[in-house]
DNA sequence: CGTGAAAATGGGATTAA
DNA sequence: TTAATCCCATTTTCACG
């Protein structure tokens, strides 16, 4: 696994802001040739460093304004009952992000629905649908003040 | 404000899963010409639609294996002390995500770390030394199942 | 790592439907 | 009005020094 320089983090930071920079933007910016430019980001995407590109959209501007944290505490933590919640969490294109937790919950949820009313009847079909799910807790996002997956790459 | 149509839904859902596709590319999967493809993602572009596109990084790979949530309550809702609070939050390069929200608590936070210790350091300085934080509650990711900022695009 | 040539892509104008 | 074809500018990619 070869260790990133400086003109790699250089690279990561541009590339995680725009990633529709050309590499001869990137080669002026951090003063190296469009061919090195190449190279390196070919190389870090081959190593599993860059994992990918996507166009960011603008949730409001879909039909999806609201926002909502949803934690999530299981009955039974049966491997199998887990995984065909898993299963079903994954699955629905409003749950945005999901993670397995320890703690007080078990998983949490971020939701992307268009009115409480959607919420509602979403969390009939996830939550109350499945015996396994002991209760769950909304909260309502008033504002998203940083999203993104933006990674922090250090000197 | 330019109401969708099919073609439109479907350059976004592509886009969105893979941002390095070229309009070529998208033009044959949407049955569609590179010119077309061109003018529908710049119009989109130009409406906010598309809000930009970025590199997507593995944190593992930049050694920051820890995901963490972390829900903060406040003693004042002053709002000069909750925007203080905010740019602290937003200033800090491992607040991956956060959130202004209703509910038992007041804020959310995702955290990117290195380790525990890392957290720590950061809870101190961004918690422990803020007299308007009440509390807040640590919740460990065991596993990332669904990642991203992917929005719906419905038929 | 940089240079320069070749290949691919992006983006505009024109034409056809 | 909308899409397809053609064409040129830009960008990417590769071989070589």
């Amino acid at each position: 696994m070869p260790t990133l320089n400086t003109f790699d983090k250089q690279i990561l930071r541009l590339l995680q802001r725009d990633g529709g920079l050309s590499q001869s933007q990137i080669g002026e910016q951090v003063n190296l040739s469009t061919a090195a430019v190449n190279r390196r980001i070919k190389s870090m995407q081959a190593e599993g460093i860059i994992d990918g590109q996507v166009a960011v959209l603008d949730p409001r501007r879909l039909g999806y304004p609201l926002t909502l944290i949803v934690e999530v505490r299981v009955e039974s933590e049966r491997i199998d009952l887990l995984e065909e919640m898993q299963r079903n969490f994954l699955a629905c294109p409003q749950v945005q992000q999901c993670y397995y937790v320890t703690g007080e919950c078990d998983f949490v949820l971020i939701f992307l629905v268009r009115d409480m009313e959607h919420y509602v009847a979403l969390s009939q079909q996830l939550f109350h649908a499945n015996p396994n799910i002991r209760g769950f807790r909304t909260m309502v996002a008033m504002s998203r003040l940083k999203t993104g997956m933006t990674v922090p790459v250090d000197d």
